[in-house]
DNA sequence: AATCATAAACGATCATAAACAATCATAAAA
DNA sequence: TTTTATGATTGTTTATGATCGTTTATGATT
């Protein structure tokens, strides 16, 4: 990866989290710490960050994160680690020059950095991510039409005949509010119509989800299991809840926190 | 390859990707190493385009704050006050709860700092636009569906139906390349495409063009000078073309560049 | 609280590979 | 012809990644 392109990455990594660290940047980037280090000392000299030990923040604490980043609740801070961990997984599903849409969500906006490198064709309703890939990497991007709402930061239109009938895609990625017997469950009614106009524009469906998300059920059912071709999770999941997946025929890749993501999910109450 | 069409493969390259490097260039201009070296030294010292190792990028990389302050050209310096003077006189034909349409460009994009206090329903296909707006306002913004394309940051797809059918306001803003008697020229073909889509969608068509662009008539012609309700230029107006304008029963609008811009653009920092 | 053990993070160094500038020979254009 | 542009060759510079020893944080023990 080049020099400017490693800059950007870890520009916009840092100014989306608290603080990034070199192991991450170098699992973003594929590059040595060494490079890494380095390319951090240059921007610190230039001013675009704060070095910090471990790796750098951004100058202005995401206090008053724009459109893009989000504003941090204590909440996200605790299972940020899984969520990249599981976005990190999800992508490496991808390979240069797939087609493959992403859903709106927290757990799948983790996934632009680890796109950073990549050259896949994304299609996303969601307008942080698109504007993420525009600006810090080389895959080109679609969105669907629509209005775009603010709390949910997606685009959504109330009309069938737009765009999407016209993209088709390897894999669809999701998040979900909730998984259970039942199937996938999402809270926001926004963000159903928003899924469910893309469930059919993919081969495969592939679900993001923490193990927390397998103790929440209720809310609006989006669809079920038997259309979940995979679902990506962390160790937090319960054997019954492994089971129960593989009865509906879901194939199960636990994510495993590397290095960077030594955040526990044991305690997990 | 010649050395022009060398260079506008190296520019377009290097405007929609954050760094294009030698050895992609080669393979797109099917040249030496050599060649592009120099390509890129002579595009450099000609202020078209950042030489750093390895490769070339953009003056003006398409960073996320990129998108909301996007520093100009030279050339454009000039004319910042006029375009901001007519972006003001657009804004201003609107009012709260208006439904209006603003297409892509450097002109039309200023109009999003004199809608940041108003309350209107925005359709566009600017992407900077409806980021910057959705970002720092209260207006509705709705877009088409399609691709992102990095170098004109417009969305654009290539079928029919999409949201934009469903969409009509009462205005519609764009800017142009040029303006003659046979009507208003665009230089993008690309741009042409995306005004199309939007022409009938709106019941009064509004142009922003300084009166520079009154010299400039070439390129591709997007439509008759009837089918213009409104043009908003600057006193540069010759009484030939102003003339002209009123003879084809379109309205015409001086933008005054009075001392309120002049302060706001000199003491606000 | 102080000390210690351990591991992570760091800086320095060096070998390697990539990118570069300079040069020259050749081919195309004037 | 002369001039210019191109591509190959050269040696040089720069970036990168691995390895080393050192420093700093952490948390376990007393």
């Amino acid at each position: 990866m080049h020099e400017r392109e490693r800059h950007r990455v870890i520009l916009s990594a840092v100014q989306s989290r608290p603080v990034a660290t070199v192991t991450e940047l170098v699992e973003l980037t594929e590059t040595s710490e060494a490079t890494i280090r380095r390319d951090i000392a240059a921007l610190h000299v230039q001013g675009k960050l704060r070095r910090v030990r471990g790796g750098a923040e951004a100058l202005t604490p995401p206090t008053q994160a724009g459109l893009i980043g989000r504003p941090f609740s204590v909440n996200e801070t605790i299972n940020i680690n899984l969520k990249r961990a599981i976005a990190k997984a999800a992508v490496e599903m991808c390979a240069d020059g797939d087609s493959i849409i992403i859903n709106g969500g927290t757990t799948t906006y983790q996934m632009v950095f680890h796109l950073a490198h990549r050259r896949c064709q994304v299609f996303t309703n969601s307008f942080p991510i698109a504007s993420h890939l525009l600006a810090n990497s080389r895959n080109s991007v679609i969105v669907p039409g629509g209005t775009i709402y603010r709390e949910q930061n997606i685009i959504l239109s109330p009309f069938e005949s737009d765009v999407t009938k016209h993209f088709y895609a390897r894999r669809m990625f999701m998040g979900a509010q909730g998984i259970g017997a039942h199937g996938v469950t999402e809270a926001d009614p926004l963000l159903i119509q928003a899924e469910n106009k893309l469930l059919n524009q993919a081969d495969e469906l592939v679900v993001l989800a923490d193990s927390s998300k397998f103790k929440q059920r209720s809310s609006l059912i989006l669809c079920r299991l038997e259309r979940v071709h995979t679902i990506i999770t962390d160790r937090g999941l319960r054997d019954e809840d492994r089971q129960m997946l593989e009865d509906k025929g879901v194939d199960v890749i636990v994510a495993e926190a590397g290095e960077a993501e030594k955040q526990e999910s044991s305690s997990v109450a």
